[in-house]
DNA sequence: ATGTTC
């Protein structure tokens, strides 16, 4: 196989608005390289996997410098890994993962953004299309009238403190212990819904304030509930075992996270981190990257929020499937598991958590602990990994990635190569190509709406403005995206699904 | 992403 090393210099925005130069390598058909440069304090190299139109994108905004700047930490391991949906985040770029220490390393707030827990829930039915055309329209009603979204929504539920403590610090073992779900749910999410390591009196009571009255609603931005149909299968075998067996069968997607509570985590636990940086003296190229050493009682104290803000999203998810099912059986007159809702997976997309992981490019046998920070990236472990539940064992992990509103998301499955490759990690979504407000300027939500409506998608939202910054051409390529994760072999592709109907915040 | 600017 020909892998040119043609370089060539990119050029990439910095906060200290000087335009910084990279070499960047080709070292693959779909990877990258950033050589390390000690001399400008990078302590590791970035690699990119992605194809050339995304990659072109990348160069246009500060992705590839954000990437570089990560390099930085202290503790970071082996390189920093961008993404084919990479783009411009708060300090890390959002489609990245990074991998620190667990001794010497640090932990960093901006690793795992402000959506903690953001992430995607696939739910079976055993539905076909032509079943549920007829009753759409009012199907997408029922949902939207029972799981409020939108920005600030409340009323799904409303938490006594008691309550929300035990949803910190149990997830969703909370929620299928008191009635909004079934036992073997909590056997097809990451974690089994529950994040041991947390701790709700490390949540401020702001953010407790925020979460009582949130619980089971979607939010707003690219949070969407969708009701998809089977497109193509990819990999029979693997989508046997996830319960998807045949084209234009019916399927529920969901995306949403840990709405305010987990949004001021994040803040709090960044000040927190912020003023607490001239006591560990660590040097960074973007204040954005604050961070504490691992140990730290900082570092230690988010790592429990953070753990508890991960139960809550999980819960949330939780919260709404259980209506999600409700009202499919309003509206088709059966109960859920007649119609055989089953969880597909929950996976998270904004996540900190401690694995093992190869460290050594020239000694994959040899591992050790680290932090792993996934900002906008979805775990891929493959089969034979004992953290993939007993019953996708023997094919490995679903990995859930979202296309933006009206276009394709996907099933891929977790591969070997991604332990070696991307610290068991792939892409999550199809990546925003357009500001808010150009998006808002380019696409008018009539305009939206018909474009849906052309294609036999049905639309319910709770925002015009979220309709049009959300419209699918404001996003970049979601079929690109698990190309390239395909043709790396991090995640292969399983099954590609597109929407009839949308809920939006 | 977000009680969309502490």
């Amino acid at each position: 196989m020909s892998s040119s090393r043609a370089s060539s210099e990119i050029a990439t925005r910095t906060n200290s608005r000087t335009v910084e130069k990279y070499p960047l390598s080709r070292v693959g058909p779909f990877e990258f390289r950033i050589e390390r440069d000690a001399r400008k304090g990078m302590r590791a190299p970035v690699t990119i996997y992605s194809n050339d139109a995304l990659i072109a994108k990348m160069q246009t905004d500060r992705t590839i410098g954000q990437a570089v700047n990560v390099t930085h930490l202290p503790g970071v391991q082996k390189h920093v890994i961008v993404l084919p949906d990479g783009h411009e985040g708060y300090g890390f770029p959002i489609g990245g993962v990074a991998a620190t220490d667990f001794e010497t390393g640090v932990i960093s707030p901006g690793g795992v953004g402000y959506d903690i827990n953001c992430g995607v829930r696939l739910i079976r039915t055993h539905l076909t299309e032509k079943e549920v055309r007829p009753k759409l329209k009012e199907l997408i009603h029922e949902i939207f009238r029972s799981v409020p979204s939108g920005l600030g929504n409340t009323g799904a539920l409303n938490l006594s403190s008691g309550q929300l403590d035990l949803v910190l610090s149990e997830g969703v073992k909370w929620a299928v212990d008191s009635g909004y779900g079934v036992q073997k749910d909590l056997e097809f999410c990451e974690e089994n819904g529950t994040m041991k390591h947390s701790d709700p009196s490390k949540v401020s009571n702001e953010a407790k304030k925020r979460g009582a009255v949130s619980l089971g609603t979607l939010g707003s931005g690219n949070h969407f509930l969708e009701i998809e149909t089977v497109n193509n299968i990819f990999d029979d075998e693997a989508a046997k075992v996830f319960g998807i067996s045949e084209r234009n069968q019916v399927c529920v997607l969901m995306h949403t996270g840990s709405r305010g509570l987990g949004h001021q985590v994040c803040s709090d636990y960044l000040r927190i981190v912020e003023a607490a940086a001239h006591i560990f003296n660590i040097s960074l190229p973007d204040r954005e990257l604050a961070c504490a050493p691992a140990g730290s009682r900082e570092a230690e104290n988010y790592r429990l929020a953070m753990g508890s803000a991960l139960n809550y999203a999980w819960t949330n998810r939780q919260i709404i499937t259980h209506n999600v099912r409700r009202a499919f059986e309003r509206v088709f007159g059966s109960s859920f598991s007649d119609l055989e809702m089953d969880l597909v997976y929950d996976v998270a997309h904004n996540i900190c958590k401690v694995e093992e992981h190869s460290v050594d490019f020239d000694n994959p046998a040899k591992k050790k602990k680290v932090f792993v920070h996934r900002k906008g990236a979805t775990r891929a472990f493959p089969k034979g990994n004992p953290a993939v539940t007993l019953q996708y064992r023997n094919v490995g992990q679903p990995v859930l990635i979202p296309g933006s509103m009206g276009t394709a998301s996907w099933v891929l499955l977790g591969q070997e190569a991604s332990m070696d490759r991307s610290f068991g990690s792939t892409a999550h979504g199809a990546g925003r190509n357009m500001s808010r407000g150009a998006a808002i300027r380019t696409y008018p939500y009539e305009s939206v709406r018909q474009d849906l409506q052309s294609r036999g998608i049905i639309l319910e939202a709770a925002s015009k403005k979220g309709v049009a910054e959300e419209a699918p051409g404001a996003y970049k390529d979601v079929d690109a995206v698990a190309d390239v994760s395909h043709n790396v072999g991090i995640a292969t592709k399983v099954v590609r699904l597109t929407p009839i109907g949308v809920v939006k915040g």
